[in-house]
DNA sequence: TTGTGCACAACTTCCTTCTT
DNA sequence: AAGAAGGAAGTTGTGCACAA
């Protein structure tokens, strides 16, 4: 083949086939039609001399000549992404990009409101979307481009994902204005509950992936007690409705707590064991380290979150060093 | 039978090269 | 420098193959 005469483009159409296996959807991510990836194909193959991708049912399988060249394709698209954005600036002002954000539903809440104001004032060609973590596995989406950047608990990453402290957060229980144990007991708001009617009361708890055992299960089993768990939900924000609508308690987040407290009329209480405190996380991959936008968005995502953090030493009482997250990125529940 | 997905045909747009 | 011509690559529309 004549390189001096190969179209560079061809290689974004290579790493999209690579990426999705199929034309039409290669061309969707390449913004191009279904017909014009298999034309392009059709290019690299006559450069190439080999069929590079053959149908195999509802696939395009890659062939062995194809596979040769995946790795080294990928490298140089990404090294070439990596130097433009690192020496194109960044204006806020007249930036046009989108940042997708991977997190649990408590940054739907607590940040996506506050930083989308922010980007209004000083980047409105910027559009930001939250990416449930439901959605997938945290590294699965950075290093897919799916999500820039990930909110989670803090756990062990690979040395090809960056990571900076975001913030600390104690929890406390939320109840109901109403709960009908909380009113036999006669607590006032921010009083302790008696650890026996704390085990005692039916609770609820956010719980991405359904585990039945939180990180207040854990705190309970060091002082040899349980708790009953009626409820698990995947998000914060169904959990305090279930709260507020009920006779459940549930062990949140001081902030978010704090939050929901005044939107749906709940209390808030101190929890009767020392539960540490979520130690919140940014993460990113390292090809975004020197990206001046990403930088500037780290830092807008960092300073809001800066205004729930209480310290790593937060926990009621004492604090352990067990931190609040799992191997997958998910956020432990609580 | 229907839905999915690749490839081809016809046409349009854009870029490069050639000519004046 | 400007216009014409030709080619490359895009689009839409459609056909065919295949799986469910």
């Amino acid at each position: 083949m004549n390189f001096a005469t190969f179209d560079l483009n061809l290689l974004r159409v290579l790493d999209a086939l690579f990426r999705e296996e199929n034309a039409t959807r290669a061309g969707d991510r390449l913004r191009l039609s279904q017909p014009a990836v298999s034309a392009a194909l059709n290019r690299l193959r006559r450069h190439l001399d080999d069929p590079l991708f053959v149908r195999q049912k509802n696939r395009m399988v890659p062939t062995a000549k194809a596979l040769a060249l995946k790795d080294t394709v990928r490298e140089a698209l990404v090294g070439l992404e990596e130097a433009m954005t690192a020496i194109a600036g960044f204006d806020p002002a007249s930036a046009r990009r989108c940042f997708r954000i991977y997190g649990s539903d408590y940054f739907a809440d607590m940040l996506m409101p506050a930083l989308s104001a922010t980007l209004r004032r000083a980047a409105p060609g910027i559009v930001l979307q939250l990416i449930d973590n439901s959605s997938g596995d945290m590294q699965d989406q950075l290093a897919d481009r799916a999500a820039d950047l990930a909110l989670e608990p803090a756990t062990a990453v690979p040395a090809w994902i960056s990571c900076e402290p975001a913030f600390h957060s104690s929890f406390v229980v939320v109840a109901a204005a109403d709960n009908p144990a909380i009113r036999r007991l006669g607590l006032q708001e921010g009083e302790e509950i008696p650890l026996d009617a704390f085990c005692a009361m039916p609770q609820t708890f956010a719980s991405a992936n359904g585990q039945l055992a939180g990180i207040v299960d854990k705190a309970l089993a060091v002082v040899g007690r349980r708790r009953e768990a009626s409820l698990t939900l995947p998000q914060f924000h169904s959990v305090a409705v279930a709260v507020a609508e009920g006779t459940l308690v549930a062990t949140l987040p001081r902030a978010i707590a704090t939050k929901y407290a005044a939107s749906l009329g709940l209390r808030i209480y101190a929890a009767p064991v020392a539960v540490p405190p979520a130690d919140l996380r940014l993460y990113w991959h390292v090809r975004h380290d020197a990206d001046m936008g990403h930088q500037w968005l780290r830092a807008r995502v960092k300073a809001i979150l800066a205004g729930y953090d209480e310290g790593p030493g937060s926990a009621r009482q004492g604090t352990h060093s067990a931190a609040a997250g799992n191997a997958n990125g998910r956020p432990a529940p609580t």
